[in-house]
DNA sequence: TGGGCGATTGGCT
DNA sequence: GCCAATCGCCCAC
């Protein structure tokens, strides 16, 4: 299996965004491994971008997006979920990928057990369907453990404690659509996923909030 | 230095 | 479909 060229991933990011559909996040904990196939991503362009994070220029939180591609971008939202992007473009260029959705193929009973921990204070008697474990960028991050610690991580380093990995090397259809839940450039088209997969987060489309 | 709001989710109506 | 939860970031004052 070819390894994950970090050449390849400081193309321009709507080329690289699509070809990571398919491709394998690895993470490895002392609680074990659970891997995820990249079902669904988001490209965000930096400067050019006003939905992006670095539109505005450098700073502490998106400072890992400004540095060479390969590197996990962590941050925290809505005072309580993760998301999870890889610092794409040349070394300099903020442009990164958000990783949206996927499915578990490896450490299904651990990604279940993270999911249920996390879970709001009503402890569900249900089980929740495979395909929900790593369906929607948060959930994603709990499946896989991802929190701020994990910013910042080289995941084409051996080692790491989170990795991109081919995969089977999907070249399949990508669909393309607007972003979600961005007030800025949300209709830009720059969301890809695999057609038809289950696992593909539901589209929400942005609603302005009310206004005083 | 304070306040508005976000690349979301899950539960309830 | 609606809405609360929850807190750090960032910009305006």
């Amino acid at each position: 299996m070819p390894p994950v060229l970090r050449k390849s991933l400081a193309a321009p990011v709507l080329e690289v965004a699509p070809a990571l559909l398919g491709m394998i996040l690895r993470r490895t904990t002392p609680e074990g491994v659970v891997a995820v196939r990249i079902t669904e991503v988001e490209a965000y362009d930096g400067p050019n971008d006003p939905g992006s994070h670095s539109y505005r220029g450098q700073t502490p939180r998106n400072a890992v997006m400004f540095g060479p591609p390969g590197h996990l971008y962590v941050y925290f939202t809505y005072g309580m979920h993760y998301c999870m992007n890889i610092a794409v473009g040349p070394d300099g260029q903020p442009s990164a990928v958000l990783f949206r959705a996927g499915e578990v193929i490896e450490g299904i009973d651990l990604a279940r057990k993270r999911r249920g921990e996390t879970g709001r204070a009503t402890a569900s008697t249900k089980v929740l369907p495979d395909r929900d474990l790593a369906r929607g960028p948060a959930r994603l991050c709990v499946a896989l453990g991802i929190g701020r610690a994990e910013n910042g991580v080289d995941l084409l380093a051996r080692g790491s404690a989170v990795q991109l990995l081919p995969g089977d090397g999907y070249d399949g259809e990508v669909a393309t659509g607007p972003r979600v839940g961005l007030r800025e450039a949300a209709d830009w088209p720059w969301r890809f996923w695999i057609p038809g997969d289950r696992t593909v987060s539901p589209y929400k489309p942005h609603v302005p909030k009310k206004r005083s």
